[in-house]
DNA sequence: GTAGTTGCAAACGATTTGCATTTAT
DNA sequence: ATAAATGCAAATCGTTTGCAACTAC
């Protein structure tokens, strides 16, 4: 399943000339089974150790150049930052104010939606539409039991930094 | 009706025991008379003549604030920038992938998509849900054409990079 | 063979931060 | 009165870029 990802992805990348390099292919796999929704950070601490010679900036050009193909997506990371996540199948996600976690949410009426929204983007735009993202933000979990844990009666007041 | 928006976000303001500035006025009611998606460099352009000691470090901090008390929203901007929308009437965005422009869309059924994919983010991630962001991708008009122009052919070779 | 890619280090630029001064409440 | 906000300049940090060496096709 994993491989018949990856493979489908590669095949994608030689039907538009892309070269397929060792460093690609790496990163690639590494998005395909890592559902972590990862920083470039991240991915360079993970996969320096399988590939020395791997640098920052490939893994920057790589992932530009994957969202640009449509097998990669980009998530707003509140704090200015993105993550990436391999696009399989169709899905939009939640994000934590708090802690920043991303989870995948599979929602059967996604592609209806999807739909939706685009045909009315392009009615009322004129724009040529070619993808849609979806975010959904709040509190996750472990946040909640937190932040109640924090302030058990009900108080208002919160920093503003 | 520019007034309303402003007394009522200024009224949120309040009841959140945040201050109101003369410069958090200004942002705010720059945000509502202009519905341009600023960066925050071109607010700085734009109210600078208005009020010289006006600093770009203000309007970081004050966005930041606006976005935190939910009156303003973030527009990821693909070169990694962020713009900012004044979130008077729930809409969301067709953004181009050319030229970068931002265009909003008044969805009819916004509502109802928005709570069907806050109501199946909560189900299945257990997330608190507080908002949601929906952007749709692709070409607007102007660089439809302008592409067109350039390769009146069906070429399919694109430049990455 | 050759255009495309990598990796390094330097450059860049948007955003944040520390702190003294000013101000809204 | 006082806790909070401003404005300045410096610091930070994620991302991009120029270029020589390398490599996938």
């Amino acid at each position: 399943m994993a491989d018949e990802a990856l493979d489908k992805a590669l095949n994608t990348l030689r039907d538009k000339h892309v070269r397929i390099t060792p460093q690609r292919k790496l990163i690639l796999n590494y998005l395909i089974t890592h559902h972590n929704h990862p920083a470039v950070e991240v991915i360079y601490q993970e996969l320096a150790p399988q590939m020395s010679s791997l640098s920052l900036a490939t893994i920057y050009n790589t992932l530009n150049l994957f969202v640009e193909m449509g097998i990669v997506i980009e998530i707003p990371n509140e704090n200015g930052g993105i993550r990436y996540d391999f696009f399989g199948s169709p899905h939009y996600h939640a994000i934590c104010e708090n802690c920043g976690k991303v989870t995948d949410i599979f929602d059967p009426n996604f592609p209806k939606i999807e739909e939706m929204i685009q045909t009315e983007a392009a009615r009322q735009s004129g724009y040529k539409i070619t993808s849609s993202h979806i975010e959904v933000y709040g509190l996750c979990d472990e946040c909640q039991a937190k932040l109640a844990a924090q302030k058990p009666d009900g108080a208002a007041a919160e920093a503003h930094v």
